[in-house]
RNA sequence: GGUACCAUAGCUCAGUUGGUAGAGCAAAGGACUGAAAAUCCUUGUGUCACCGGUUCGAUUCCUGUUGGUACCA
């Protein structure tokens, strides 16, 4: 019988890690993980990740593994979880994936190129070279190495042309003769299940969630990761704007709020992303019954 | 109560020597294959507070009204 993976997705705060626990309780399997930030052990409260209490009902995988201080990507995510879900097809007929990290799903659904992995080395020699010079010249010496790509890069994402350049000076070659964009068959089939709200009131949950976040203790979390706030990982809603605010730049109430207006955007950016994979089948957080309904149509449980 | 100043986009404000108006922020839309909670792009019609007057024409000038701010009582 062939397996399936249940991916239930969303925008922040829309509720999809309830959903799911129920949903894996119900079919008896555990929980993947989609989530680039909540893999962060450190980050916890900032990042909203499943409770103690909810990863005991469900096991959860890719919560809390790594440190702040790891290299990860989703090229990384891609070869974990493909091994993992590998792993638990063995006993399982279904699986379940949540999170909204786009790029993340899109690596374990469609997959993603094979990619030499970033030389750090060479990666900060470029980064001190557009703190000096810009991305004027970057940009130039792409187009001389790689025309293809040049011809349709956006020329102002300065983090996409030091990319470029990073894969062909460490490869010697043309940047676009590896981003081949070819899409992956999985020997498992892949169940989208998408998560929102009207934006009003999407919006007016993210609010209350972050003032929750704060009450829980957010800026003591933040305080304790001060001293790492340059690394990537801390680049994150929740963390930079309280960094902010510990270095003076910010009002306390002000940094909170940018917290708000920042989670807000980044769910207009996520389902900017969702709607135009027609391959999710959209539900309100709280529809179960629908959502297992849908599961029955297409033959699971 | 008196005097002065203010009232223009969701917010903060600019502007029109009288020919119906534009910035920043917010918001919305979009791109996106290895740092993706990142990074980048696009988008500004609104009774110019209300009533009346002057004028070919008023958001602009004038009278009054309402609301706000400051000072004086």
């Amino acid at each position: 019988m062939k397996k399936t993976l249940i991916i239930v997705l969303g925008p922040t705060g829309v509720g999809k890690t309830e959903l799911t626990l129920t949903l894996a309780e119900k079919l008896q399997t555990e929980i993947i993980s989609c989530d680039s930030r909540q893999m962060f052990k450190e980050m916890s409260i900032g990042t909203a990740r499943p409770t103690d209490e909810q990863t005991k009902r469900v096991k959860h995988h890719f919560v809390g593994n790594i440190s702040v201080t790891d290299y990860y990507s989703c090229g990384r995510f891609e070869i974990e979880a493909i091994a993992l879900l590998n792993e638990l097809f063995k006993t399982k007929d279904v699986v379940l994936m949540t999170g909204g990290s786009m790029l993340y799903i899109d690596a374990i659904c469609k997959g993603i190129d094979d990619r030499p992995e970033v030389n750090q080395e060479l990666r900060d020699s470029l980064w001190a070279r557009y703190d000096k010079e810009g991305i004027g010249p970057m940009r130039d010496e792409l187009a001389q190495l790689d025309p293809a790509y040049a011809a349709t890069m956006d020329a102002q994402n300065y983090k996409r042309i030091i990319h470029a350049l990073e894969i062909c000076l460490s490869t010697g070659q043309p940047y676009s003769s590896i981003r081949q964009n070819t899409k992956k068959d999985r020997d498992f089939d892949i169940i989208k299940i998408g998560l929102n709200l009207p934006r009003e009131e999407l919006y007016e949950r993210i609010n209350k969630r972050v003032d929750i976040m704060m009450a829980e203790g957010l800026l003591d979390e933040v305080k304790s990761l001060y001293a790492q706030k340059e690394l990537n990982s801390l680049n994150t809603v929740g963390y930079k704007e309280l960094f902010n605010y510990l270095d003076g730049v910010w009002e306390y109430d002000y940094a909170v709020g940018m917290i708000k207006q920042d989670s807000r955007r980044y769910a207009k950016k996520q389902l900017t992303w969702f709607r135009k994979d027609e391959e999710i089948n959209w539900f309100a957080p709280t529809d179960i019954d629908g959502v297992l309904n849908k599961l029955k149509e297409l033959g699971i449980g």
